[in-house]
RNA sequence: UGGGGUGUAGCCAAGUGGUAAGGCACGGGACUUUGACUCCCGCAUUCGUAGGUUCAAAUCCUGCCACCCCAGCCA
């Protein structure tokens, strides 16, 4: 008796059902095919979940395979960071790791076959000939001239293009299609180009490599994948992609089917952009936290489950659209606020004295790590008569609706006691040095039923610690023309240097990323995405989050 | 001007002839040891547009408009 499949989220899973239902398929094969030649973004990320997990809510497979046929742009390092990156997502590719070079012997296999069944030809061509032979978008193309040569001729001349008997640009394996079909794509592509250029994994096993068209069905059909998901460009591709494996007589072919890339408002998600970021040292690295990198965002904070759920929110559809990065840190904040630990910092200190409080005193207040999750346990904090509070959370003059300290009203230091304002002193510019209070000694948290409006957070001025945060500045992006591209992250933080924090936040130190994200929620990440920490300040009120935004 | 796609709210997105899901953002209120969080409430008389078919259309038909992709021996 079949189980009962879990319903479609979008119009792959639905194609996937139905091919489960009507029995085309007995399970589900999908893959991750990146090519190694950077780092994965947010964009792959899109991707490869869906990828993985539609195969997995199936009850199927996603292999990993790397899409090497273009060794002049791979490298090794890259290989091993991208499956870093979708381990870190929590993807399992289990046994199915492959490599498109590992396919080579088989590839070429192909084309000869290709070449015996009159649907290929060895053509002689220049580059430049070739543009020009093609045609443009309303003008068919013009047949090659060795387009009809015998079959056997071009099969000696492919076995010469492998023995290594020209160079590169004098001959191609060209498919025998439609010099004139309306889809660019169908005019006779290349599926082979002699390049000699040692491959990261193959060596100068080969001076021929075969193109992506030609590729990636082959591959696709080898490894009996049944649903292979590209981005929306690809659309144009698949009659060939069809052809290819029609040609060859492949039984129950796969099937491949696109959907949008993911665009993230202020962000650029283009692999050469990235690259030259990173290249011409203005980021880092790839991980650079401004960077919308998978290792820039692990770093800068990001959980898997923010991205997971993110990326699952977004949904999978044709339509170009470009997501806002409210949604993004909207799942950030819903990953953070019940797992993570709250230390309190202040950005922009400013010296708040009770006046009446015992000279030399000093207590330990007990406060909770997160008040949605008890299992967080308290921590002890110290607290005397000098205390940090932010400059934002006193107003000599309030705006409307104000609820912090102001002279004569009350507000709560967090987790201590009720202070009331009496007065503040000022330096020569009129500037606010100091806030003076008297606080309510049976005020203490937990122990008075009194309630006030204001909260603020604070830091005990002896103990605290003086934040060496980085301090990042937006990247704005130009071409070359000097036009405006992108902000690279301009959500992410920009803190001011002399932040106190207390003691259990000291292991900020410089080099410490922090995500911007609202009031209450920063987190950083120190190298280890588990030691994550969530601090409350007040930056991310609206007056002045306002302020940040004007100023930049 | 050829071919392939896409248009549903500020941003994503469901919807497949029976009278516009959901999330984000936003606005209002309650609660609150931060204004966060939580909880309520509100937020498309209309689906790019103009016609047509139908008792009934975002869904079917026709025309038009807008945007994206394609002329690598890149993927």
């Amino acid at each position: 008796m079949r189980e009962e499949l879990r319903p479609p989220n979008n119009f792959i899973e639905e194609a996937m059902v139905q091919d489960l239902q009507s029995g085309k398929h007995a399970s589900i094969v999908t893959r991750f095919p990146p090519e190694p030649n950077g780092y994965l973004h947010i964009g792959h990320a899109k991707a490869l979940l869906a990828d993985f997990l539609s195969a997995a809510k199936y009850g199927g497979r996603c292999n990993l395979r790397f899409d090497d046929t273009n060794p002049s742009k791979e490298e090794t390092e890259y290989v091993d960071n991208i499956m870093e990156d979708i381990r870190w997502l929590g993807c399992d590719w289990g046994e199915h790791l492959y490599f498109a070079s590992d396919y080579f012997e088989k590839l070429y296999g192909f084309a000869e076959s290709l070449i015996k069944r009159g649907k290929a030809f060895v053509c002689e061509l220049t580059p430049e000939q070739m543009h020009e032979y093609r045609g443009t978008l309303t003008e068919p193309g013009k047949r090659s001239p060795w387009r009809d040569r015998p079959m056997e001729e071009s099969l000696t001349q492919f076995r010469a293009m492998r023995a290594g008997k020209y160079r590169e640009g004098e001959r191609t394996l060209r498919a025998r299609i439609d010099i004139a079909s309306p889809n660019m794509n169908m005019r006779d592509p290349v599926i082979y180009r002699i390049m000699h250029v040692s491959h990261h994994r193959t060596g100068d096993k080969w001076c021929i490599y075969p193109m992506y068209d030609f590729q990636h069905p082959l591959s696709d059909a080898i490894e009996g994948v049944t649903h292979s998901m590209c981005s929306l460009e690809y659309e144009d591709h698949r009659p060939l992609y069809d052809w290819f494996l029609e040609a060859l007589d492949w039984k129950n072919p796969p099937h491949q089917y696109e959907f949008a890339r993911l665009n993230l408002n202020g962000t650029i998600m283009s692999k050469r952009y990235l690259r030259r970021l990173v290249e011409e040292g203005y980021v880092s690295g790839w991980d650079d936290p401004r960077m919308p990198t998978l290792c820039g965002m692990r770093r800068r904070g990001y959980t898997r489950e923010a991205l997971r759920n993110f990326c699952e929110g977004i949904g999978l559809a044709k339509s170009n659209s470009t997501v806002d990065t409210a949604l993004l840190e909207h799942h950030l904040r819903e990953s953070l606020k019940a797992s993570t630990m709250r230390r309190m910092a202040v950005l922009d200190p400013i010296e708040l004295c009770i006046t009446n409080y015992p000279e030399g005193k000093t207590e330990t207040v007990e406060i909770v790590n997160n008040a949605e999750n008890p299992d967080l346990g308290t921590r002890n904090m110290d607290f005397s008569g000098s205390v940090y509070i932010e400059r934002a959370d006193f107003a000599i003059v309030p705006p409307p609706k104000y609820k912090r300290l102001i002279v004569d009203r009350e507000a709560r230091l967090m987790g201590a006691y009720i202070v009331k304002c009496t007065g503040y002193e000022t330096d020569e510019n009129g500037e606010v040095t100091r806030i003076l209070c008297t606080y309510d000694p049976d005020s203490a948290s937990g122990k008075s039923g009194r309630k006030v409006k204001g909260v603020l957070h604070w830091v005990d001025k002896e103990t605290a610690m003086d934040a060496q945060i980085r301090q990042y500045e937006p990247l704005i992006l130009e071409d070359a023309e000097g036009d405006f591209i992108a902000r690279l992250n301009p959500h992410s933080l920009t803190i001011m240097k002399n932040a106190k924090v207390e003691k259990a936040l000291s292991m900020a130190t410089a080099g410490d990323s922090f995500q911007f994200i609202r009031q209450g929620y920063y987190c950083m990440d120190k190298d280890s995405a588990d030691e994550r920490l969530v601090f409350n300040c007040s930056v991310g009120l609206k007056d002045t989050w306002a302020k940040i935004q004007r100023s930049k």
